[in-house]
DNA sequence: CTAGGGTTAG
């Protein structure tokens, strides 16, 4: 491109990072966002929180927080997608209290977390076994005209479970149906098998019945999981029936042709 | 052109 005088503006460049970031080629969008500032282009929001994005999912935190520092600096905008990715990134790279610290001081920035920000921080704490904390966190959307959606649910939900919780985990599940938030695949799966996990098969069939008759289909690694549990625990008769059903409906492969 | 939630066993 350079030798050609093909000038490339903002949204290509933006296009190419993004298409770098996807097969994680950092040196080749270093190589890019250099040559953009050799034409006179800063980098704007959108690529540089793609780019911050895709460092978090390589691993790569401190490229990540070095990314911000620039943006900072640049006077480039930091949004509210910019302090997702920047959560849920530190979250994910297990540096939960740094992200609570920026949760903290977003409107030091002019921004307030939004559904999103706060299900980054929620699914952090509850992986970090600060339940107590992610539930405080939960209850806190609503008294800020935030309603929390299906996924906000499940990032908790699963949280219980793996604290085999499994009462709090139901009662949330059912404060959805009540407020009319549906459950989608993700949130019966996590249910599921959450609750199988706890050895709560009888409820686990329930749900995994009332999802079947809702139209979301099990994939096969949940019908899997659940007739091993199954196994384990001895409940043949159960495991059979189960198994029969799942194959009747082709949710096992091998089970179609 | 940017963001958040789920699972197997080997």
């Amino acid at each position: 491109m350079k030798g050609k005088n093909i000038k490339a503006d903002l949204p290509l460049y933006g296009t190419i990072i993004w298409g770098l970031c996807i097969e994680s080629k950092f040196e080749d969008s270093k190589l890019l966002l250099s040559e953009m500032k050799e034409n006179g282009l800063t980098a704007n929001t959108v690529i540089c929180t793609t780019l911050m994005d895709a460092y978090f999912k390589a691993g790569e935190p401190s490229e990540a927080l070095s990314l911000l520092d620039e943006m900072l600096d640049s006077r480039i905008e930091v949004t509210v997608v910019t302090f997702c990715v920047l959560i849920d990134g530190l979250c994910k790279s297990g540096l939960v209290r740094e992200a609570i610290d920026y949760f903290g001081r977003m409107p030091d920035f002019g921004l307030h977390p939004n559904v999103a920000v706060y299900t980054a921080l929620i699914d952090g704490l509850c992986k970090k076994n600060c339940i107590e904390r992610a539930r405080n966190l939960f209850d806190e959307m609503p008294k800020r005209d935030m309603i929390p959606d299906t996924t906000a649910y499940t990032a908790l939900i699963d949280g219980y479970l793996k604290h085999e919780s499994f009462k709090e985990a139901l009662n949330l599940k059912n404060r959805m149906t009540e407020v009319g938030v549906d459950l989608d695949l993700n949130a019966y799966t996590s249910l599921v098998w959450g609750l199988s996990r706890c050895g709560h098969l009888q409820e686990a069939r329930v749900l995994f019945h009332e999802m079947i008759g809702r139209g979301i289909l099990p994939d096969e690694i949940l019908c899997i999981s659940l007739l091993k549990k199954h196994y384990e625990r001895g409940n043949m008769d159960e495991a059979i029936e189960l198994q029969n059903e799942m194959m009747g409906r082709g949710l096992l492969s091998g089970s179609k042709n």
